[in-house]
DNA sequence: GTTAGCACTCTATAATTTTGAGTGCTAACA
DNA sequence: TGTTAGCACTCAAAATTATAGAGTGCTAAC
């Protein structure tokens, strides 16, 4: 059978088997290893014929001469699109590992990327949930003291947003109450990229522009509402990347492990991973393909879980090239599921 | 001139040597270097009798015989505490730098970090301020739908707590502005530490315990101000370690940069550190001292800085034991000095 | 008390050899 | 025509040996 890739059988089935041997071992992988590895009965001898036609096509190539095959990015891709099955894995504890301590969505998370790294052996990554288009489901302000006045917004998915506003005159209860009934009023239910700088002016009109006091309060709120930088992302794992040795080397091992730390470059990976948009919400970059220059040895698997309100998140694996894309793919897939299904069952 | 730990002053100039020498290199130092390097006019064969007393007397050692010699951590703990100059330091632009993005404290903070990190060439963490004795200053409750009730829980310092609160049966209006009197006629002022189980016993009898929202709702209040696991942990640099071969092999890099991650351990020293109070707030604590296992191989200098309220901070600075201490120690001070003045100013 | 001198130690580095896995090619075979 | 045995060749890694050099401790003389 002949696919668009123009493989024949038995090449597929070769490069199939030296891919599954490096997941293994590593190690280049030789003509010996898979004659007597696989079931085709064909000698090293053909094999080597095989694997030098697989080589010239760019699906493996060799470390240096004499040495043994090693799958190429090429050959990975191949590998994880077509070639693969998907292993049925033991039904872990994942759920009840995470329910220990998850009380709250955070303590949640930072267990989701701990298990999920133990669970895995690679670096692991999780996102908080994130929306674009969120909605304003209440917002009020308070007098904390005679200075001070505190301002409580809640979006969708309990997402709560707060601001302490230091005011010159001191506001009158009155005041206070019409300012909330208007802002209630207004901005209950708004989703908050409609909320811009012209609709602000409107509100200070009609919240009487006279106050100056009213003015700064409604752009504190305005403030409040816009920053959304509290995409938190929490790691796990980092150091299992000194598990593999083509990782572990000083370069790399310096790269990744700062991309983890200071996060800038794994949020840009979270922005990514959201905005493309797949069937399953999985997907793998492969060496070149990842979206973080920091990760070009690596590859990295990402998928998204969603509450509701449009409400999403990702999660993110990183390990060496020969990572173990079965129980990755599988891993991930459950941990989504869980994520989702706990999130709804919250809701 | 003869002090406590007994040696002579010859002793006491060829130690400082050794170990100046040492911090600058990370080579183990000759006696021929030392008989050049200093002013003593001795003779290598000299300065080797008495880095053989040195030796002795466990301030020095060697890592093989036919080697030079390194500090042995009683070597170092001498230098920090007595034989060290703090030499004047050029005034950098510390404070530009981080006012740069300062608008929120947490930025700051993050800021800090990093510029204390780029500073030194080491590893540094800053923790979020924190009072083992905080007021509560503003307490307030409010329906944000049908179903939900926020808790909105103002501290010294301006920290804000939150909780949502999911309810049964639907809360009056009436009751709402009853708990909330309560609430804060009660609470309003008092330490956290203070709230115990009979307090919010008595709270619920007060406000009448035949209501079941009530009692839940209280719960949940006296519970979101107990929970203050919201110290918040900034590393910057960890990569820094890299830096020093002595550091940098895959054992103790792991084992830092775990620390680093899981942050359960510069917790502990967090802790620690604001536990014993000295009089500059700047502790130094060299191989086996650190509180911490993980670092056993490593020097840490710690500082706290200080809010209003009692409210206290740490930052941290992770290196080899050969560090450059006079300049992390008057780094340090300044950025002490420079965090209690920015908070101060803020007040 | 200080120092020059010397034998000795030990590491690090370089140079060399050995080993073994693996290849490509050729010629023979079914 | 596809497959295979055989062989010469390549190369990295490991083991071995040689070399250099920094530094020590000790002794004897100043």
């Amino acid at each position: 059978m002949i696919s668009e890739h123009g493989l024949s059988d038995r090449k597929l089935k070769i490069l199939h088997a030296v891919i599954k041997n490096y997941l293994e071992t590593g190690e280049p992988v030789g003509s010996r290893t898979i004659s007597k590895y696989t079931d085709l009965n064909l000698s090293s001898a053909t094999i080597r014929n095989e694997m030098a036609d697989l080589e010239e096509l760019g699906y493996i190539m060799q470390p240096h001469t004499s040495a043994g095959r090693i799958p190429s990015d090429k050959g990975y891709r191949l590998y994880v699109d077509m070639l693969m099955e998907e292993k049925e894995q033991e039904l872990g504890e994942l759920q009840e590992q995470m329910l220990d301590k998850a009380d709250r969505m955070e303590q949640l998370l930072k267990q989701a990327a701990r298990v999920l790294a133990t669970n895995t052996n690679y670096a692991t990554m999780v996102s908080t949930p994130m929306s674009s288009s969120n909605k304003i489901k209440f917002i009020q302000l308070s007098m904390v003291d005679e200075e001070q006045v505190i301002a409580v917004i809640v979006l969708g998915g309990n997402v709560i947003k707060n601001k302490i506003i230091r005011i010159e005159e001191s506001l009158s209860n009155e005041n206070l109450l019409k300012l909330n009934m208007l802002l209630n009023t207004t901005l209950n239910g708004m989703p908050i990229e409609e909320i811009s700088l012209g609709l602000i002016a409107r509100l200070k009109e009609q919240a009487g522009v006279h106050s100056g006091v009213i003015s700064d309060v409604l752009d504190a709120v305005a403030d409040a509402i816009q920053i959304d930088e509290d995409m938190q992302i929490y790691t796990s794992g980092t150091t299992n990347i000194f598990k593999y040795p083509e990782l572990s080397d000083n370069q790399s091992a310096q790269e990744i492990i700062n991309a983890f730390e200071e996060k800038q470059q794994l949020t840009e990976l979270v922005t990514q991973t959201l905005a493309k948009e797949e069937n399953t919400g999985i997907q793998v970059y492969i060496g070149d393909e990842s979206p973080v220059q920091n990760m070009k040895d690596c590859s990295v698997v990402t998928a998204t879980y969603e509450l509701g309100d449009g409400m999403k998140g990702t999660i993110g694996i990183i390990g060496p090239k020969r990572m173990d894309y079965e129980h990755v793919l599988k891993s991930m897939k459950r941990l989504q599921n869980e994520l989702d299904q706990m999130f709804h069952k919250k809701e």
